[in-house]
Formats: C-alpha cells, structure tokens, sequence
RNA sequence: GCCCCGGUAGCUUAGCGGUGGAGCGGUUGGCUGUUAACUAUUGAAAGAUACCAACAGGUCACCAGUUCGAACCUGGUCCGGGGCG
C-alpha cells in the first residue's frame, strides 16, 4: 500500500502531499536537516522543533550504518529506539551508509557488498544489505534507505554502470530482505529505493526503471550534487523521474541551498535532505531574502542589527551581526549553533511559502520571485 | 641626569651584512545523503589534524655614516619599557 498522497497540485509540476510514518504524517515538500550522529553539528535535536516562529522541524535524517558503529545498535535499543534515544518525536529517515562510500573509507567494494574499516576502533566491517536492513529496523527509523553504490562525480561510463548495477542487486535484495525482516521485528518501517546512474543520463534512465519497478514505499535520486556543476545536476533528475511513478514520493538526497531546493520542487521533487545550510552557517555564510551574506566580512563589526531584518529566528530575534561576528572570530562554538538555526529556519521558511505558493497555484511565480532577489 | 632593553604588515613576532618571512587579523571565493573542533580523531611514541583555497597588507622608528651592498655594523635623534640616582 502507498503511504503517500498528493492533495495539490500546481501547473509548474509542484505538488503538495501527505506521507503516512509510524510517527505521524507529514506533509510534503519537506527538508531535512542531517542528524548524522543522532545530533546535529552544534545543534541539538531539540534546537531542530525550536528554530523560531511558526517552523519546527517535521523530519530528520541520521545515519544508520555509523550510529551502527558508535553508539552500537545495543544501546540505541536499550534506549527504546531512535526516537527516544536522541529525543525527537517526529519522523527519522536514516540513510544507509553509501554515501560514505565515496569519502575514501571503504577497503573494497565487491557484488555483495562494501569491505571497510571502522572509523572509530579501525576493525573490519563487512556491510552487505541484509545487514544494512537489520540495521535500519532495529534503530526503529520511520523510514528506511536501501544500501546503493554512489559513484563520485566524474567516472566513467563503466564505472558508473558497475555501480549502478551494483545498487540495483543491492535494491532487490534490500527489499525482500526488509519485507521478511519487517514483520519479524513488527516494524511499520517505509523502505526507499534509490536511483543511480552518476551523469548519464541513459543509466539514469535505466535505473529509475528497474528501482521504480520494485515495490519500494518512495524513490530516491542519489549520486547528485556531489560536485558536478549545476546544469548537470538537473540533467541527471530530469533523466530519471520521467520514468519514476508520479503517484510515488520522490526525494533527491543531498540538496541543498534555497533556488536548487525551489527548482526540484517545481519537477515535483517532495523530499530533501542537505548539510548545505548548516555548513554554510558554520562557515560563516548566511541565507537572507537578499543572497547569501558572510558574517566574517569586516564591515559587519559594528553592525548592530539582525542577520535578516524582519527574520522570525530565535537568533535573529535576539543577536546582532555584530554578535555573531565576534563569537565566530574568536571561534566560540555558540556562532556556530546560532548561525546554524538562521539558515535552517530560512530553509524551512522557504518550504512553507513554497507550500502556501503550490497551494494557490503561483509556484512558478514564487520561484522566479525568489531567484530575482537570492540571486543564483 | 645616567645605564640597560626594545622599536620589522592592523596585532604578535622571526631574521641580525647579500634584493623582507611567519602566525593571527583582513579581503574574496568555495562548501550540497557531514568520520569535519574545545574536546575529539589518528599514532607505539615524539607528534599530527582542527573546513579548504586564493589574494592583499611593510620607505624594517627617523637622520647621517661605514660598505660594492645595511632591517642587520657605527654615531646621533625620537618613542616605549625597566633600573639607578
């Protein structure tokens, strides 16, 4: 059965939806902020439902195969699963792990799996998808993602259809290792299938079949946004989702700032995730209606007013440019928490007009609107 | 009044006869399913790493002299710190 519906439609191709999660429903589009290790950087989970008026977080995604090496599954059960143990009530995706596949961590990659080496106590680790899914269910995530071979940007054809192949294997076994699992462990855990491919755009469309044509509860388009330029990206999207059911949720994993966020909205993208604002805020650069500011600039030292006038964050409800460029000079850790909230709440801010534009079915409108004054 | 020490980029300083280096700060970019900072990771250890990159800052206090050549040696002047009277 699909856990997702869609109650709007815009003719841009935006649409609004509601997804059903054993911790509440939720509408869609959503952001997620990243909770790799069961927190944010800086930001705690409860910071994430207090970002300032009118916003809370609704979802969050963490990190199932290093919450699997540190904390250790055991303890996270003990805790009562997820949820409890890192204090969020709402819905958890976790991610699976092959992402981390292209940071260099992992020994060997072979058909049945990826061959590593802990970060954490350097043992060797074997991640194969039924352990992945075993994983997943026992951390009790509202949402599943299945194990898939990311390929950096810039591979080979063959390379990339090696992975993509791979993800595809991976993706069956995935789901039927997680269909029996899943009512062992009485679990009314979703499972996302994932779309590969790199910047092929003839893989790209090969993948989003064979993954569409797998009873996954949403799809995913991974393997973007890892440094390729822009135009590149939105190939790559518009390659696959022609081919992936409309009447399904799709998430693009990994984007990402305001404008790449409004323009995958419009293709009728209902689900993000991205480190993108937080590691801009604790970089020093921050998203206002304007373009993006960097707080480290000079002529900020004496500037005694929000980032953003007329902001409804808890930061720029109560510090000053000024402020903030002095606790991020004297690298204080309190500048990177403050500046992390403004640009998750802009972020999520965003998502909101983007929702009250879909519904009165001016998306296309807000979109340029937005771009005209953010720029880029 | 005398003696000692010092004056090198916005700040802290290295260089002590052969065409001015560094760290911090500054400026400008970049960060997209985060192994990415206050205590942690890695290493047997000494240690190493703390987001990355590029760029811009200087008549070496001043004036004379010695020398082929002076931030560097000599004399004087000014400024700062300390000591003795």
């Amino acid at each position: 059965m699909n856990p997702f519906k869609i109650t709007h439609r815009d003719p841009s191709g935006a649409r609004l939806g509601k997804l059903k999660t054993a911790h509440g429903t939720i509408e869609t589009p959503f952001f997620m902020p990243a909770a790799t290790k069961a927190t944010g950087k800086h930001i705690t989970t409860d910071d994430y439902q207090h970002l300032g008026a009118n916003v809370i977080t609704k979802a969050l995604i963490a990190n199932a195969f290093i919450l699997s090496l540190r904390p250790g599954l055991e303890i996270v059960q003990k805790a009562g699963g997820l949820h409890l143990f890192m204090n969020f009530p709402e819905v958890i995706f976790t991610d699976c792990g092959g992402f981390q596949m292209s940071r260099g961590m992992f020994e060997q990659k072979t058909k049945n799996g990826l061959h590593f080496r802990s970060p954490f106590d350097n043992q060797k680790v074997v991640l194969t998808p039924r352990k992945i899914m075993e994983i997943e269910l026992k951390l009790g995530s509202d949402v599943a993602m299945m194990l898939d071979d990311m390929s950096s940007y810039g591979v080979s054809f063959e390379e990339a259809k090696q992975a993509m192949e791979n993800t595809h294997r991976w993706g069956s076994e995935s789901l039927s290792i997680h269909q029996a699992l899943r009512e062992h462990y009485q679990s009314k855990q979703l499972l996302f299938g994932i779309v590969q491919g790199n910047f092929y755009p003839e893989l790209r469309k090969e993948s989003a079949k064979f993954i569409s044509a797998l009873d996954f509860d949403g799809i995913a388009i991974g393997g973007v946004a890892i440094g390729e330029p822009l135009d590149k990206m939105y190939k790559a999207v518009d390659a696959a989702l022609p081919f992936i059911p409309k009447n399904k949720i799709r998430y693009v994993m990994g984007v990402g700032s305001p404008v790449e966020l409004l323009e995958l909205i419009a293709r009728g993208i209902d689900c993000f995730d991205s480190v993108y604002p937080t590691q801009n805020a604790r970089h020093g650069t921050l998203f206002t209606r304007e373009g993006t500011l960097s707080v480290k600039q000079g002529k900020y030292a004496q500037d005694f007013t929000p980032i953003e006038t007329g902001c409804g964050c808890h930061t720029c409800h109560h510090y000053t440019k000024a402020y903030l460029r002095h606790l991020l000079t004297i690298d204080e850790p309190a500048a990177k928490r403050l500046l992390s909230v403004h640009n998750l709440y802009f972020v999520q801010r965003l998502i909101l007009d983007a929702k009250e534009a879909i519904k009165e079915k001016r998306f296309a409108e807000f979109k340029e609107g937005f771009k005209r004054n953010f720029g880029r």
